[in-house]
DNA sequence: ATGCCTTGCGGAGCAAGA
């Protein structure tokens, strides 16, 4: 993506958040997208690694400082920039005894602080991985009420395994039970637009279909049988300085492509 | 149809994803 200059002649910074399913076999499709889309920030999920094994070098030759918070076979999540990383913290407060690797934060390009969030995905919805969505859930809420009240503008990007509307489900009457789309996954994600945040893509493109997901099973890509489940939730600050946001659906095209797709926002230089 | 893919782990066939 091209940096678009502003009146003052500075450049806009893009937050793109891409749960890759594996930084390992997703290395040359990252890479590809990183050289043509160019964010100033990638907030990754699922990278499915320790934070050894997270292939710094290669992304760092691009320009792209790392900030890993990993975990063995399963979650990890990490943040690139190219303006800069400080103040970096892993996982989310609120449970000592949570040992999953889902939650890490940093302050980019100075004065903006960012997340990557990779949310439990509670399924089955009968069992304890769903009380333990909704726990991490009202982590995330907490944390993110004392976040808005900074004065620094904040992104809060991830996968949040919810899709907030029907609207962001290609068959709602088939996922009504999944705990993507349960009644409780919906209000505590509304619980969080409540503290003040924007749902960056929702408000950009107000309309049906905008998914960031489709399965490997069924077809599903081909059939554009989608989800919504990606999100960039802008605090106050963040979201009076947004200019635009999207969705690019080229990744999920390629071969050995992801299940997701990234999803972007481009804010405003500061006045 | 708790399958249909894909990944990690480990060296076969699960577990987990959403």
């Amino acid at each position: 993506m091209i940096l678009i200059a502003n009146t003052n002649g500075n450049p806009m910074p893009t937050i793109a958040t891409w749960n890759v399913n594996s930084i390992k076999a997703r290395l040359p499709a990252v890479l590809r997208w990183l050289e043509r889309a160019r964010p100033d920030v990638a907030l990754l999920q699922e990278i499915k690694t320790v934070d050894d094994g997270f292939p710094e070098q290669e992304i760092g030759d691009l320009g792209y400082a790392c900030a890993v918070h990993g975990q063995k076979t399963y979650n990890g999540v990490a943040i690139l920039s190219r303006l800069g990383l400080e103040d970096v913290t892993r996982g989310l407060p609120g449970d000592d005894g949570d040992d999953q690797a889902r939650y890490i934060e940093a302050v980019v390009g100075g004065t903006l602080r960012v997340a990557s969030i990779y949310l439990p995905n509670g399924n089955p919805a009968d069992s304890p991985k769903f009380p333990y969505k909704l726990a991490w859930m009202e982590r995330l809420r907490a944390h993110a009420a004392g976040l808005a009240r900074l004065d620094e503008p904040v992104v809060l990007g991830g996968d949040y395994n919810v899709c907030p509307t029907d609207g962001d489900v290609y068959d709602p009457a088939g996922w009504r039970d999944d705990a993507l789309c349960r009644p409780d996954s919906r209000e505590r994600f509304r619980a969080l637009l409540h503290l003040g945040y924007t749902d960056a893509i929702a408000v950009r493109h107000p309309r049906p279909g905008v998914y960031t997901f489709w399965d490997y099973q069924g077809g599903a890509w081909q059939k554009d049988n989608g989800l919504r489940i990606d999100h960039l939730l802008l605090s106050p600050l963040a979201a009076d300085r947004l200019e635009d946001a999207g969705v690019d659906r080229a990744p999920r095209g390629e071969p050995k492509a992801s299940d997701h797709t990234p999803a972007w926002v481009r804010l405003r230089e500061e006045a």
